[in-house]
DNA sequence: AATGTTAGGGAAAACGTTTTCCCAAGATGG
DNA sequence: CCATCTTGGGAAAACGTTTTCCCTAACATT
C-alpha cells in the first residue's frame, strides 16, 4: 500500500500521477473516472477526484481508444460546406455530440464517390463511434463499411446503397407535395421546376412529391418547365436552367427549385438580364440560414436544422429506437407583393 | 522463421495478419509503411506492399497514436462557422491537410472562452498534431497551451494573449487604408463605419486602417457616423447599427462594415424600411463566396479563402520559416450605378 | 462457529502500433 | 585471413488506458 505521499519519482502515464496523489492504483483512478460505482468507497471517489483536478488530469484518448476499440470521435461526411444549411446542421450536430462527451470531425466529400470512400477508410482506422453521411453518395467502401460494427447514420439524403439503414430528415416527398398544394392556393399556374440530379434521394423524392401535388390537382406540370441541367454544383444548375428557359422565352409565375443554392443561381439569371423580365416569385427548399438576411424575396421550406443534432445523438444511442427519425419542416412565405 | 503459409491462426492486431501474409515481422511491416528505406529488401518491401493492397489494410490510429504521442489530427477552432467566409477557409485547410495525410477536427467556438477552453482541453487529450485557432479568443487554456509543445497556428485574427505566434491572413490594416483610398476616388463623401468590438485584433487593425486612411487623405471621418453597437452576432451588429444612424436621420454615401455579415444585417434595416431611403452604396470584409450570387451590391475585400489551407500547412510543417503568412487582398467592386 | 457474500481495491494483461536493441551473414578493408 | 562495416530483419519494450482476475476484510446467514 504505497502511502499517499511517497512520490518519489513519477511514472509514465499521467494517470500514474494522479493515482498517486491520491493514494489509490491506476485501475481505481480509471474506475472513479469511468463512474463504476460499487467499487470505491466515497472517501477514495473524492480523494481521486481531488486528484485529478488538481492536476487538470484528462485521459489520453489513444490509450482508450486502444483498449475499448472505439474512441470518442464521430465523423460527419458533409456533401458540400459551402451549402449554408448544411454548415448549420453540422453546427448543431456538434453541439449535440459535445454534449455527450463526443467529438465532431467534420469532413467535405463534395459529393466525390472517391473522396467518401477515402473519408471512410480514414475514419475506420480511427475508430470513429459513429459515421454520419450528410448527403451520402453511393461508393464501395459504403458496402463494405455497413457490413462493420461502426454505426452508420444517414441524414437527408437515404442511404443509397438500399439498405435500411438509420436515417435524420425530413419527409421530402410531403414536403414536395405541400409546396404544390402552396402554389396552388397561391393561384400561381405557370409553374417552373428547376432540379438537381435525382441521384440524392433527397431530390428524387422533393419532385415525386411536387409532380404528384400538381397532378392530384388536376395542374400537372407543363414537361418542358421543368429543367435540370447536369452541372456541378447547384449554384450553376440554377443558373444554368434559368439561362435555358429565358431562352425559350418563358415567363413563370413561380419558379420550384429543389434547393435555395439552386434558386440563388436562378436569380442571379433574372438580375443579370437586363431586358426588364421580372423575376419571378422563387420557392426553395432548406431554407438557409442567411435567407432571412440575403433572399427576402425567397419561400422555402424550413428544415429544422438546430433540431438535427439531438435527433442524430438520439439515433446513435438507440440504435433500434429511433431508425427513422423525420423532423417537421414548414413553408416560409417570403416575397408576397402585399400581405 | 515462419514459412510465408502458415497461418494456422491469426493474432491479435491487423498488423500481424499483414506480417504474416508477407512472411515478414510486424516490425518490418511497419518499417515498409513508415518508409524506413534501409531496412528492407526491394524484394520484401514488394512482398508487404501486395500483403497490405491484399488485406485492405490501414494502421489502427491509435496504437500509432499512444506509440508516437502525437495523432493525425488537427484541430480547427472556428469562432463561427455560420459565417460563410469561415466556413470556406476551414473547407479550404481540410483539403490541404488531408494532402499530407492529416485530418482535420472542426470545431465551432462560438467565439466563447469556455467553449475554446473546453476544446482545447479535448484536443491536448487527442494529442492533436497541431491547434488552429480560425479567430481565436483570450482564454485561460490558452495561455498554457502555448507553454506545451502542440503548435499553434492563428488565422485571421492574431494570438490575443499577446504571445508571438504563427499567424495566416491579410494584412487587414492595409486593407482598412485600401478601402478609405478607395472610397475617396470613388468620390464618396459622407462615409459611415460600422464595426464589430475591437476584442478582434483583425477588427481593430481594420478599423484602424480605416480611420488613418480617410485622416491621412485629409477627410476624417465624422466620429458620430462610426457605429459599433454591442450585440451578439455581426448580422445583428449591422442592423442595430443601420437602425441607429437612420433614427438620426443620416443617409450615407457609403457604409462601410468591417464584415460582410455586418453589411447583411445593415442591408436589411434599409430594405425593410418602406420611406424611401435609397440604400447606399456598402463595402465589406471577406467577401462571403456567396456574394457573388446573392449580394450584387455588396462590393468588399476579397481575402483569399482558398490559399488559407495552403499557408496553414506551409505554417504547420515549417514552424520557423512561415511564422508571419500575409495573404493578398483585393477589393471587388460591386453595384456600380454605372460602369 | 463455519460458511457464504459483498465491498473495496490492487496487480497485471491486453489493446495495436513504433522503435530500440539485437543478431546473422555478407561485404569490405587491411 | 582477420577485423570491421553494412544490410536485412526479428524480439521485445514501450506507449496510457481499461478491465479481468484476484485478494482481503467485514458482514450476514445458517
Amino acid at each position: 500500500m504505497p502511502a499517499s505521499g511517497d512520490s518519489k519519482f513519477s511514472v509514465s502515464g499521467s494517470i500514474n500521477a494522479v493515482a498517486q496523489r491520491a493514494g489509490v492504483s491506476i485501475a481505481t483512478v480509471s474506475r472513479v473516472m469511468n463512474g463504476v460505482s460499487n467499487k470505491a468507497s466515497p472517501a477514495t471517489v473524492a480523494r481521486v477526484r481531488e486528484a485529478i483536478a488538481a492536476l487538470d488530469y484528462r485521459p489520453t484518448s489513444a490509450g482508450r481508444a486502444l483498449r475499448q476499440k472505439t474512441s470518442h470521435l464521430v465523423a460527419v461526411l458533409a456533401a458540400n460546406l459551402a451549402n449554408p444549411a448544411m454548415a448549420a446542421i453540422a453546427a448543431s450536430a456538434e453541439t449535440a455530440l459535445r454534449q455527450k462527451g463526443l467529438v465532431m470531425v467534420l469532413c467535405d466529400t463534395h459529393d466525390r464517390p472517391d473522396l467518401q470512400d477515402e473519408y471512410l477508410r480514414e475514419m475506420l482506422a480511427q475508430q470513429a463511434r459513429a459515421i454520419v453521411l450528410l448527403g451520402a453518395v453511393d461508393s464501395p467502401m459504403l458496402l463494405k463499411v455497413q457490413e462493420g460494427s461502426t454505426p452508420l447514420i444517414f441524414v437527408n439524403r437515404r442511404n443509397p446503397t438500399g439498405a435500411e439503414s438509420a436515417f435524420v430528415g425530413i419527409d421530402n416527398r410531403r414536403a414536395g407535395e405541400d409546396v404544390a398544394h402552396w402554389a396552388i392556393a397561391q393561384g400561381l399556374r405557370r409553374i417552373a421546376l428547376f432540379h438537381a440530379p435525382t441521384s440524392s434521394s433527397a431530390t428524387r423524392e422533393r419532385v415525386s412529391g411536387i409532380i404528384a401535388g400538381f397532378a392530384d390537382a388536376g395542374a400537372a406540370l407543363s414537361k418542358d418547365l421543368v429543367l435540370s441541367p447536369v452541372s456541378g454544383d447547384h449554384l450553376t444548375i440554377g443558373l444554368e436552367a434559368a439561362r435555358q428557359l429565358l431562352a425559350k422565352g418563358e415567363q413563370p409565375d413561380l419558379v420550384i427549385c429543389t434547393s435555395d443554392l439552386i434558386a440563388f443561381g436562378a436569380a442571379r439569371a433574372w438580375r443579370e438580364l437586363r431586358s426588364g423580365n421580372p423575376m419571378p416569385r422563387m420557392i426553395g427548399f432548406d431554407d438557409s440560414p442567411m435567407n432571412e438576411w440575403l433572399a427576402p424575396e425567397l419561400s422555402s421550406i424550413r428544415i429544422p436544422y438546430a433540431g438535427f443534432g439531438e435527433a442524430i445523438v438520439a439515433a446513435l444511442m438507440e440504435p433500434k429506437a429511433s431508425l427513422l427519425t423525420i423532423l417537421p419542416h414548414k413553408i416560409i412565405e417570403r416575397g408576397q407583393k402585399s400581405a
